[in-house]
DNA sequence: ATGTCGATTTGCT
DNA sequence: GCAAATCGACATA
């Protein structure tokens, strides 16, 4: 039987690690009724503490970005470039505002309910590739903010498969040019040669 | 196969 | 005002 990952999976300190680790588990929602999951291929990592990256850079608290200081275990999803719902896991204790973005997962079930919402017919790597797909595909909008990812609405399964870190790539996150020196971070994780992830630069 | 461009909320300058 | 943790449409080759 699988097991539900624990709040304690997501209050640990090291939000590399957390991405690391949440590579091989299973995504799953319960929206309008429709169960559907997908297994985790690309995650990455914000640290809000010393990130220049994150929102939430130096503690930097709005009204989108106080989710993120809540302990770690609620989901994040903000609107990008208007349109794009960007969903993200909140790590760390209550105060700490590190984030880890789910970039891209193998789609397992509810097919037919993802392929409907992305109004695609065939079943195709785009329909979970990238974050702003991913997110669509699974039915997460920015309303589902502040959801709590140890209740029935949108929650993680670990089926004990384990990603043997030969198969980890650590690359730079792309997209935040504007984060100086922590743009190079290596803090974006996925499996190698896997299908299922976004296209690689 | 590669490039440009539009969609359109949020928050900083 | 403008750029952003993006994607897909459309153009050209």
């Amino acid at each position: 039987m699988p097991e539900k990952l624990p709040r304690s999976f997501y209050q640990r300190e090291d939000v590399v690690q957390i991405a690391r680790d949440l590579l091989g588990k299973q995504l799953v929602t319960e929206i309008g009724g429709v169960r559907t999951s997908a297994k985790i291929v690309e995650t990455e990592a914000y640290k809000g503490s010393t990130d220049r990256a994150c929102h939430a850079f130096n503690y930097r608290k709005t009204k989108r970005t106080a989710v993120m200081f809540e302990p770690g275990g609620v989901a994040y999803v903000y609107l990008c470039y208007g349109i794009h719902h960007l969903f993200n896991i909140i790590t760390n204790i209550e105060g700490e505002p590190d984030a880890v973005l789910i970039r891209a997962a193998e789609p397992l079930e509810g097919i037919e309910e993802m392929l409907a919402r992305r109004e695609m017919t065939e079943l195709k790597a785009r329909l979970t590739a990238g974050p702003g797909s991913l997110s669509k595909a699974l039915g997460i909008r920015k309303e589902q903010t502040g959801v709590d990812l140890t209740d029935d609405q949108i929650w993680l399964e670990d089926y004990g498969e384990t990603i043997s870190s030969e198969l980890i790539i650590a690359s730079p996150r792309v997209g935040i040019d504007y984060a100086g020196e922590d743009a190079k971070l290596p803090w974006r994780f996925r499996v190698k040669e896997n299908k299922w992830v976004s296209p690689a630069k």
